[in-house]
DNA sequence: GAATCAAAAATTATCTATAATTTGAAAACA
DNA sequence: TGTTTTCAAATTATAGATAATTTTTGATTC
């Protein structure tokens, strides 16, 4: 395995981070000392400065100057933003995408959604409900908007973890179908109607937390 | 004067740059020496290489990891690109600001449609646009969402004064004048509507060149 | 045209200064 | 006498400068 392979010590330790504040290992508010994860990371602070700056880019920290990083809070106001704006890009790529879309592709979305359907955890369901959507908006071929809307997934990601922290039970998702089903038929403005009430929903759901409790808690779904 | 006020090093530099890539004067492409500019600037490349990330974050600047970074290029597909996702997140904030505009938002934004058609140069011309965009948007209060529409205005920029290097001639904007006139009569859907369309348009226009000569040219309206 | 070597530039490490936070002691007040 | 407040010193951490190390690139030679 090469020590560096084509990427820098910065996205490294930006990869490794995002990936825990998305988990919820470090917590919103949490102070990022840049000392500590520069030690833990075997580098200077140099990089991990850099890395605290691509974290700041995807929305996950936040910078307070001469006083440091945190990792970005989050409120009901926040998720809801994120999933209105993740509604309108996903719609604008799907229909930049759907010219390219094949039987193939489709095909391939249809497992991601079985995949989904049968995932045991909340981690497995959140991987195969991304790869539902990257599926097919990517064909769309604009880079920047995947950018964006990678973004907004690893947010939202964020959020669907801080709700499920404990238990997940499976679930037939309805809204993959109908929009594999109108695209399969060529009804692409239909596909993208229900894709785009399908990620903007924002709503109540019983949570069950790591004590056995069960508790209201707003949630995204898509 | 404050040497600093609330703001480092590293943001300082990358605005200044932002701004030469933004007018051209750094060209799509060109290489960003760290040593250079940090000597430029009197500081040392550490500062300078988290304003590249800045720049990156905004996508005014790529990294090639090992070689350096460069100036990012653009073309007509990414012009579009940013057109239609501008159109839809604008739209989108729109749809929030609406129930908290004022009147007095609404006549600050037609002095600013008044700036606009009467600025002689297209750099006013730009800034008094955004003004307008700015200020039926920001009242929408997300955040996220406005951070990502202003940098979406910066590529917007910077694809206008490319093409508009040299001369300039004032024209009355209708569509603002049509989107005001709707706001103020609460027709707030016919208002996103123009809206869309306005910041959608990509055309082909008569461009003077700096030699004098006319040639057609890609370019934004919105 | 390929290979080797040198120069330049990026990346990272180490070190320093400055700002922020905490701690603790002294004073004021109840 | 006990509690709270204030102020200053000490500690800690960030931001930046300087130095060392790779990596890339360009030139020259075989």
């Amino acid at each position: 395995m090469d020590k560096q392979r084509d990427d820098t010590i910065a996205s490294r330790i930006s990869r490794a981070l995002a990936e825990r504040i998305i988990s919820g290992a470090l917590t919103p508010g949490e102070r990022l000392r840049q000392d500590h994860i520069a030690e833990e990371f075997g580098a200077s602070h140099v990089p991990v400065r850099e890395a605290f700056r691509l974290l700041e880019a995807q929305g996950l920290a936040v910078s307070e100057p001469r006083r440091g990083f945190r990792v970005a809070a989050f409120d009901l106001k926040e998720v809801r933003e994120v999933a209105e704006m993740r509604a309108v890009l996903e719609v604008l790529a799907l229909r930049h995408a759907i010219p390219h879309l094949t039987a193939a592709i489709l095909d391939r979305a249809e497992a991601a959604t079985v995949a989904a359907d049968t995932s045991r955890d909340v981690r497995s369901w959140e991987a195969a409900n991304r790869a539902f959507h990257r599926l097919l908006l990517t064909p769309c071929g604009m880079p920047r908007l995947l950018a964006s809307i990678d973004d907004l997934h690893a947010a939202s990601a964020r959020f669907l973890f801080s709700a499920w922290r404990s238990s997940w039970e499976a679930r037939t998702d309805h809204d993959h179908r109908a929009i594999l089903a109108a695209l399969r038929e060529g009804r692409g403005d239909e596909a993208a109607k229900i894709l785009e009430r399908h990620v903007g929903w924002i709503g109540k759901t019983p949570v069950k937390t790591a004590t056995g409790e069960t508790r209201e808690a707003f949630s995204i779904v898509g």
